[in-house]
DNA sequence: GAGCGAAATGACAACGCTGTCAAATTGGCG
DNA sequence: CGCCAATTTGACAGCGTTGTCATTTCGCTC
């Protein structure tokens, strides 16, 4: 029934070694013979069997995502994006969630290596942006590839997928102004998030350049969640002098923000212009629509994928293709402001 | 650094194959030599590798979850129940997204077992519901559990969970009948699903015990969608005689019923009920609050999970244990009804 | 067409575990 | 105290690959 790499050497004529060069596209064989062997691989649909190859060789075909996030949008998007890189290489993907509060990780990430021989990893905030568990995984020799928030690349360029929240703050908080706003309410994620200060910065760079002076007291702390979003809009709406927008940290504080004014009988964008960050697919099902920025998720993991994968690959292979085959890797993302019906001019 | 089972049986002093025995819980082994064993395990923090195991073994510790669900936070809620059952028992678990549209699920599931060498499966609508889905699976001589609409478990009870729809159905549409409604529209999910079906059938036990006629031109075909609630909810308030509630068979719908009234003008709860079905996170997060019908996704994939894990080890053991391992796996489930914002008296 | 270095191929061990079956130990009983 | 059956333990092969290293074949050169 299921064939071996016996089945396809006998088939072709070959030893299992050649066979085993040719699955794994190594050099010395010969075209004639390469193509004996892929044909026998073809007729029989080969494919070659997982535990076998993690147990016997030195690399492996498993990589892991490793995340702690409650925004199952988020996750899902990544790990379809993941999923897709590893089935095009022959990859497995182990989730593994975890606890950034419970420290854990770290325990988790060796029993990982030690018990299912976990090639590389792809590490999301705040996981992405935590030096000790990126110590870690340096001392038990992963490949890795952390997707951040730019501010915490550093000197890792190599290794990370960036997302420019800055550059993206920075057009959502200009849209507001260029709709005339100049009290802009701004609702934080979570400190642990290095996104919560790109994203902030972004927002006071574009005042500055406008010449608004930034008003702390419309600059509230929260952590990426609905409640949140709620309780910030809330307290911003209840103050004395109250913005006529609210730049919300992501979608959901948007969507939070929007409960909130919905309670206190806001019209949303007639009296107040709401935005949000990320594009979640439920930013087009609130009422308004989310004015946002779009994060292209899926894309990201994918690149992300794509970049653990030809690491793990090019460690045997010649190294030089490394550089070569990250081309199609787009290691930047800036999200792009997109206009809904959230927002719209200033009221005042 | 890691050690493998050679290093415990030269710490216990026994051979490989009793440390063998122990770790997997096999009988035969005394007492005294038991604890040895254990105490190595314990001092080496051995952990068996798992490729080996699966290489070796009959039995593999890898179970996959197949679905086709566009509704992230249901495909996240079933992967961590499984997950957390695949970690307390030392399992993998292999995330499978596949596409029911596309008719390769069956090449997949094959491709699973002799690649992967998966030993069971956890199948979610609509492929636990799909009879040649079902065939292949047992041709494959796969362990599985089905998730399912209480209709679809037929003669297979032993292997499926259920969710009764249709007894939950009743009471949410009790509910509405209890605050006056007489004209209750009912939005549909789609065709496919067995629980489509379910869910209409409590709807109009519901009516019928009440004595209200089914009016056919309240229930609108529709697929379980946020844009397919929007138009259906539109057609229905368009209508000469509009209802004065809604069913929508999950919380996408819902919520796209609630856009639609929003775009209408229509006030809810006073000019409309709505109610949902699930109580997925966002059913807390529109305005008003959704009513709907609590799924507990999570606990159901645990005793999938569970349920699976039981079969795939009792195959060596004692048969006579797996009747007792099910004791706390509950394999029927109804969503119970969950009273928030969106529903009140019928103004009529 | 003999000789040589390089390229291509193959034989075989090893990866860490489980399954099989044989060997050793135990305990009960005459 | 010895014998036998039952229980416990161990030796060893094998799972399907890859890595190492030896062997064969190839393509030239003179």
């Amino acid at each position: 029934m299921k064939s071996t790499i016996n089945d396809v050497a006998a088939l072709a004529g070959v030893s299992i070694k050649t066979v085993s060069r040719v699955i794994n596209n190594e050099p010395s064989v010969r075209p004639a013979t390469r193509k004996k062997v892929m044909d026998a691989v073809e007729e029989l649909h080969y494919q070659p069997n997982l535990a076998a190859r993690n147990l016997a060789g030195t690399r492996s075909y498993t990589i892991a995502l490793i995340y702690d996030n409650p925004n199952a949008y988020y996750v899902i998007d990544m790990q379809n994006g993941i999923l897709e890189a590893c089935k095009a290489r022959g990859y497995e993907l182990l989730i593994h969630p975890s606890n950034a509060k419970s420290d854990t990780v770290n325990d988790e990430l060796r029993a990982l290596v030690e018990h299912s021989k976990v090639a590389g990893v792809v590490l999301t905030p705040p996981f992405s942006e935590t030096q000790s568990v990126i110590d870690e995984i340096n001392k038990l020799g992963l490949d890795y590839v952390r997707i951040v928030s730019s501010g915490a690349a550093e000197g890792d360029e190599e290794n990370c997928i960036q997302v420019d929240d800055t550059a993206a703050a920075f057009d959502i908080t200009q849209h507001l102004i260029d709709h005339g706003h100049k009290r802009i309410g701004f609702l934080s994620g979570g400190e642990e998030h290095v996104s919560t200060h790109g994203r902030l910065d972004g927002y006071k760079q574009a005042l500055q350049q406008a010449g608004i002076n930034l008003a702390p007291e419309l600059v509230i702390p929260g952590e990426y969640s609905f409640d949140s979003g709620v309780a910030g809009a809330k307290a911003l709406l209840e103050s004395d002098n109250p913005p006529t927008a609210i730049f919300a940290s992501n979608d959901e504080m948007a969507a939070g923000a929007l409960f909130a004014a919905r309670l206190m009988h806001v019209e949303i964008p007639e009296q107040l212009s709401i935005v949000g960050f990320e594009d979640s697919p439920f930013s087009r099902q609130t009422w308004p629509k989310l004015t946002t920025a779009h994060q292209p998720n899926n894309e990201i993991a994918k690149c992300a994928a794509a970049l653990v994968l030809n690491k793990a690959r090019s460690k045997g292979a010649a190294e030089s293709a490394a550089a070569n085959k990250e081309a199609g890797i787009t290691k930047k993302f800036v999200p792009e402001l997109l206009v809904r019906d959230s927002t719209g001019d200033s009221p005042s």
